[in-house]
RNA sequence: UCCUCUAUAGCUCAGUCGGUAGAGCAUGCGGCUGUUAACCGCAGGGUCGUAAGUUCGAGUCUUACUGGAGGAGCCA
């Protein structure tokens, strides 16, 4: 007996029309007449469900009746055209076996559900349109990213998760250890004493793995990391989890208009790659998630992305100040409201935000001449906001030390980074795409957790 | 962490002015020869998130707590 995958059925029907075919999945709606009756089967391999009928022929037709939502059959029978019908196809079963049945309190019922209900039962809701969905793209958008960057030669980092350098900055982390917290051992002036830890000293889970990558991109001028990430700050919003995906970027003899350039022919080639391979699964989040998804992505694709400099941005949005809670002025942070307004309203479209004074952009960023901005760059998309953030690198060893000893720092806690500066120091770019943030954008789905098979968040760590 | 909203049947919700609980779907049983979240009939199903308070009486009013949602900050 060979099970072929319904993905192949509606690839190659003309193949299977007329012949008879073996299908293994589970129950979405079964329901039954006096002498016969109808089961829509789902395998998980393709968007669209298939129908099965059966008739009062078949030895176990009441045991089939009996079959509840969510157990797992295998049907063997003809793969019969139905023009007249809601379905292109249908199979009329000759034997119908009940691989594993489900029961009547099955969680996910024939019917719509709350995408709140879904989220709580994390197990089960893989099984659904929406997640089916959701995942597939997200698988896809995976492999979109780095067939992106192989067919450019871009050599993948795996940098590492755990990280015992204290200088990455870029928000709370989580601390790792084999200590007994209920025990800890202290040194005698009463401080945790670390040289009894696993690797002799602090550690914790990465934030970033930009500074790492930059070691390779010195070495193999473009390369990228995709993999985990974990912030432990205390955010409550759709568009955080304590644990996700970043793509890090990192270019060598490259400024930062080569960084953008690279940052929309990533973010062009992943929805054109989706739009391509996923057409079903699209169609759904266009009719059912978010009306108009497919046209604004097309457009996104086949247009260019805007530019701003912050301090251009600062001058549109100091002429709507009354639409905003916080005013804007030069020298300010932009919020959400005014990031929703420069890439909803002013530009409609993703929109890329440069040169923002120092003070208010991580250390590692060039300088520009002008002394007071430097060289990054926010991605900014509608619906979203920030899915993109990279610049420049200060490349300048004095710059650099200066830099940090401005902001407090010690340059010798940079060794490895400030080494990277005099050992034939070059021009070099990058930024981080939130891989959540982008399959969000792309799905139209509004709530990070319901595009992470597992999210960790504040408070929830579900299985 | 702050602000707002919310919690009633397995699911989605209604419940008026404070007077001891209702619908649709789902489930079970019966009917139906082509359904498309099938349809028709009957039935079962509730400590109204938790704890206290006001009241003769609380699903309804008050307070606290817990869970959920949205927004803000932080960021990707």
């Amino acid at each position: 007996m060979d099970i072929v995958d319904v993905r192949e059925i509606f690839r190659n029907r003309e193949q299977y029309l007329g012949k008879e075919v073996t299908v293994g999945g589970w129950v979405r709606s079964i329901r039954d007449s006096k002498t016969f009756g109808f089961i829509v089967l789902h395998d998980g391999t393709f968007f669209e469900p298939i129908q099965v009928v059966y008739h009062d022929a078949l030895p176990n037709f009441d045991a089939i009746c009996k079959t509840n939502v969510g157990a797992a059959l295998i049907v063997t029978g003809t793969l019969v055209a139905t023009p007249e019908a809601k379905q292109p196809f249908e199979i009329q079963a000759t034997e119908v076996v009940l691989e594993g049945d489900s029961t009547p309190d099955y969680p996910l019922q024939k019917k719509r559900h709350s995408i709140e209900y879904l989220r709580t039962i994390t197990h089960l809701r893989p099984r659904t349109n929406l997640f089916q969905a959701v995942f597939r793209v997200r698988s896809l958008c995976a492999y979109a990213i780095h067939r992106f960057f192989q067919e450019r030669d871009f050599v993948y980092v795996h940098t590492p998760l755990i990280t015992g350098s204290d200088c990455e900055g870029a928000g709370e982390m989580f601390q790792v250890t084999t200590l007994d917290l209920n025990n800890i051992p202290k040194t005698d002036d009463g401080k945790i004493d670390y040289s009894q830890d696993f690797f002799n000293k602090p550690t914790n889970l990465t934030v970033s793995g930009q500074l790492n990558g930059e070691t390779f991109a010195m070495a193999f001028k473009n390369i990228y990391t995709f993999g985990p990430t974990f912030r432990a700050e205390n955010s409550n919003t759709t568009r955080h989890a304590a644990e996700f995906w970043m793509i890090e970027p990192e270019i060598a003899f490259a400024d930062l208009k080569d960084d953008m350039l690279l940052a929309e022919s990533m973010i062009k080639y992943i929805i054109n790659f989706v739009l391509e391979n996923a057409p079903e699964e699209m169609k759904f989040f266009n009719d059912f998630v978010d009306k108009g998804l497919i046209e604004r992505l097309q457009h996104v694709a086949s247009s260019d992305f805007g530019h701003v400099t912050y301090t251009e941005a600062i001058e549109i949005l100091e002429k709507v100040n009354d639409k905003f809670e916080y005013k804007v002025s030069w020298g300010c942070d932009l919020q959400t409201e005014h990031e929703r307004y420069l890439t909803e309203e002013v530009f409609k479209k993703p929109v890329f935000v440069t040169d923002y004074p120092k003070e208010i952009k991580a250390f590692y960023m060039k300088l520009n001449e002008d002394g007071k901005t430097v060289a990054a760059m926010d991605c900014l998309v509608p619906g979203i906001g920030e899915i993109i953030g990279g610049s420049q690198r200060e490349d300048d060893y004095d710059k650099l030390a200066a830099r940090i000893t401005e902001l407090g720092m010690k340059p010798e806690d940079y060794g490895f980074y400030m080494d990277l500066r005099k050992f034939g120091t070059a021009r070099h770019a990058g930024f981080g795409l939130g891989f959540e943030r982008c399959v969000m954008y792309l799905t139209g789905v509004s709530n990070i957790r319901d595009v992470i098979p597992f999210p960790r968040t504040v408070n929830n760590c579900e299985l």
